[in-house]
RNA sequence: GGAGAGGUGGCCGAGCGGUCUAAGGCGCACGCCUGGAAAGCGUGUAUGCGUCGAAAGCGCAUCAUGGGUUCGAAUCCCAUUCUCUCCGCCA
């Protein structure tokens, strides 16, 4: 959510950067600067009004025990008629509040102004290639043929027992699964990052604060009973530990890494993009989060960045990495790294993560601060990124390094499965 | 799941209809004292919104959350939620 000052200081701005998102603000931005009006004359006149009842309602109390009854109860006349009217003007606050704060809901976060204008993933931004040379014979099987001739992972058998989306992992498929993520979070210790291990359900609020609600409300499972929703990433759970919270300066930068079972319910996803890992309901995730003062951020971010290209650089993976464009970025975000792996049986590349900085947006909306040098609470920075996420990973894995023996395990994890081949 | 007790400032803890502008303590900051420190003494010590060019100041709200009673609520009532104790169930 962004800052009803960053909007009425200079709102023309704000509407010029969000056209770069090709977002229409013009009206909106009227509609809050307007809203906004009415809430501060409206909380001037009641605030006024229940300075009267304070003064009126000591002064009774000083006038009854004083044997003035008589007098006090002119004045619980004049008081009666305050709280009447305090009390409308409230609603009316109330009212307006809610509308305001729905419609600040409603604007995206500003781009930086880094972030290339576009309409579309077309219009990504190369900023780094790693090709590394694969020689795949024509033969070469998708990961799906190469799940199942290994019987590694039962796509069939997850739809038996729960539904589509929610594969099992067998034997040598199982223990990949669990060194990989032992393996990224081992990486993201070394990096600084402290592991936590978050729930994998979250309250309304917590899905409210990192913007999963409203905006995204269909694509989580909600559990009906206890009005729960299972978490689509770690990043919900963990950035909502600062929710409500005021940092001392010398927390700043907070660094967590946690590893969590995703679940997205990916309402209207069908096609060839869903075949076998590459979109699943249920799947892993190493998820990086880091909490900055506002100065630092951006180089939080590059720092981030290069973190994760390490770790596609351990597991021998070609990538590339895209700035995204102002089409692609997504709403929360004001500049995206994504990073993608090349799928050499599918070939097409695959995004297996995603590393954003939010600015102040998320610590708006979840009121996160920190103390500066003056002892002032500001908003800090929220970053986020996957490092990394399983499914896609695996598969590049099983297809980029496929050879006639057996599909051949990176040395870096090979501490982490305990065997360097599978066949 | 049942019964009971509770949730007060950064922390501990008193208050149980008006004097709460929340006692007292701890912590923290600054000052005095000291050769330096400790102790001691003094001063200060939340968040949000509004007023405002900015600050100071002032106003409003906040004693888990949301409602209610009352001229007046930390204090009384109702609901929700969390914590603790006991019982039951249980990986």
């Amino acid at each position: 959510m962004l800052q009803l000052n960053t909007i009425k200081n200079d709102p023309e701005r704000v509407i010029q950067l969000l056209k770069i998102k090709n977002f229409e603000a013009e009206a909106l931005v009227a509609d809050i600067i307007e809203l906004d009006r009415r809430r501060r004359e409206t909380q001037k006149i009641m605030d006024d009004g229940l300075a009267e009842a304070n003064k009126l309602a000591k002064e009774i109390g000083f006038l009854f025990k004083n044997g003035r009854g008589d007098e006090a109860t002119a004045l619980k006349e004049r008081s009666a008629e305050l709280k009447k009217e305090t009390q409308a003007l409230g609603n009316t606050l109330d009212e307006t509040r809610k509308e305001l704060d729905e419609k600040l809901v409603l604007l995206p976060n500003l781009p930086h102004p880094g972030v290339p204008a576009g309409n579309s993933e077309e219009d990504n931004e190369l900023v780094e290639s790693r090709d590394i040379e694969i020689a795949l014979e024509q033969t070469a099987l998708p990961h799906w043929e190469l799940a199942e001739k290994y019987d590694i992972i039962d796509f069939e058998l997850g739809s038996k027992v729960t539904g589509a989306g929610f594969p099992f992992y067998k034997g040598k498929g199982a223990r990949l699964q669990r060194a990989l993520i032992n393996f990224f979070l081992e990486e993201g210790i070394k990096a600084g990052y402290a592991e936590i291990q978050p729930p994998l359900f979250v309250n309304e609020d917590s899905a409210y604060g990192t913007g999963q609600l409203p905006d995204k409300d269909g694509q989580m499972y909600h559990i009906g009973e206890d009005n729960f929703y299972t978490i689509p990433t770690a990043e919900v759970p963990v950035t909502n530990i600062y929710r409500d919270v005021i940092l001392d300066l010398a927390d700043l930068p907070v660094k967590n890494v946690a590893y969590s079972s995703c679940f997205r319910r990916e309402a209207g996803s069908y096609g060839k993009d869903v075949r076998g890992l590459n979109r699943l309901h249920q799947f892993d995730k190493v998820e990086i989060v880091q909490i900055s003062h506002p100065d630092n951020s951006y180089s939080v971010l590059e720092e981030m960045r290069s973190y994760v290209a390490s770790l596609l650089e351990k597991l021998e993976l070609p990538y590339r990495i895209l700035k995204l464009c102002g089409g692609d970025i997504s709403f929360t975000s004001a500049l995206t790294y994504d990073f993608e792996v090349y799928s050499a049986a599918q070939k097409r590349w695959l995004e297996v993560s995603s590393v954003s900085n939010f600015e102040a947006f998320q610590s708006n909306r979840m009121k996160l601060r920190f103390r500066d040098e003056n002892g002032k609470t500001r908003l800090a920075h929220t970053l986020n990124g996957s490092a990394l996420a399983l499914p896609r990973i695996v598969a590049a894995l099983l297809e980029n390094k496929q050879t006639d023996d057996g599909i051949v395990i990176p040395e870096a994890i090979r501490p982490f499965t305990g065997f360097d081949l599978i066949n």
